[in-house]
DNA sequence: ATGGGCATGTAAGCGGTTACATGATTAT
DNA sequence: ATAATCATGTAACCGCTTACATGCCCAT
């Protein structure tokens, strides 16, 4: 997802400490587990060498010294050179939607599965997405009663639609299972 | 992905050379670049020492000699297990349909770009996507006339749904760019 | 004969994960 | 009190990429 990018996308909307940062990838680039620290830390010490940030230590009356994160004009420049780019923009892979619905790497061999299993693999699948389609649902609701930006709320749009589309084919696939037991089974 | 798995599927239906798995992940699997060599042999060579799998040297009366790789019981239990199993269905990220189209990782920052700009990025996306489709339907049909692999031709199935998925979002995009182009532009 | 595909590898490096480690502040 | 959250880091490891290296076979 390129890190360092996004990294100087949100310093150039606001300086910040590392942890919030953190927060942020969570709520607004959707990671659902925390990003680790190991990498945050380090990459955004790499980030600083390199001129693309500076740090400004706060040092409050009580408690440790917290270091606040201010983007420089260098990495300003290097984040928009990035957004104008065609970088990150394909990563390359033809079937990249297989990328980002890790269960199809599976699925390629059901055929090694009874027709059983297969259908109960397919029904946890669904379960799944439907719990997903629910939570989908509320954050969108909430982004757009507090006018989000349009553009993150049109992504969470897509994000609903894309489970929706996942359901409606698990459930095509359970169907076919019904109908061709023989074909669906057996490599 | 996976790789380790992902191999030994392939060997339970066939034995093969390295090089001969490598095409198949590319055409089965939807790598489009080529699955790196170092990756591929150095995997290899670790599920040998696992004993997951088994040369055969064979060696022919002209030529180099070739590695027929064969899966061992321990490998097809391995397989198997992993097959039944919920590991790698859910990557334990919340929006991982943005991994999935890392396009996404940067329309979030779009805000950051005139109108203008934003409109040519989209547009050349569309125009990716309109080729994906064609790409796309053409390797369906092909599937369909030979029979293929019910599940494979599933997830094919699936991932043109998807592009068209892609397409009606970005015109949508393009379109909420036109008629509110100042809320669209700005952080 | 030349270039492209088949086939097999090695080495360096990078980005990211896992796990560990510490300590202060805030909420219950 | 004590649990959760804020906040900052380090070290080991792993999977994968990039780049390099070699050599055969086959078609034009």
């Amino acid at each position: 997802m390129s890190l360092r990018h996004v990294l100087l996308g949100l310093l150039s909307e606001n300086s910040g400490h590392g942890y919030g940062l953190r927060k942020q990838m969570v709520h607004r680039l959707g990671h659902f587990r925390n990003i680790n620290e190991g990498q945050l830390y380090t990459q955004l010490a790499k980030m600083e060498n390199e001129g693309l940030i500076e740090r400004e230590v706060v040092v409050p009356d009580k408690g440790p010294a917290r270091k606040l994160l201010h983007i420089t004009s260098k990495g300003k420049q290097t984040f928009r050179d990035w957004l104008r780019s065609d970088q990150h923009e394909n990563d390359g892979v033809l079937y990249d939607f297989m990328q980002g619905y890790s269960f199809f790497a599976k699925v390629n061999f059901f055929q090694h599965l009874g027709p059983e299993e297969t259908r109960q693999k397919i029904r946890s699948q669904l379960s799944l997405m439907e719990e997903r389609k629910k939570a989908y649902q509320e954050i969108l609701s909430q982004m757009e009663q507090r006018e989000a930006d349009p553009f993150r709320t049109r992504i969470l749009a897509f994000g609903l639609k894309e489970v929706e589309h996942r359901i409606e084919w698990l459930n095509e696939l359970e169907g076919d299972l019904s109908r061709h037991p023989k074909e669906a089974t057996q490599g």
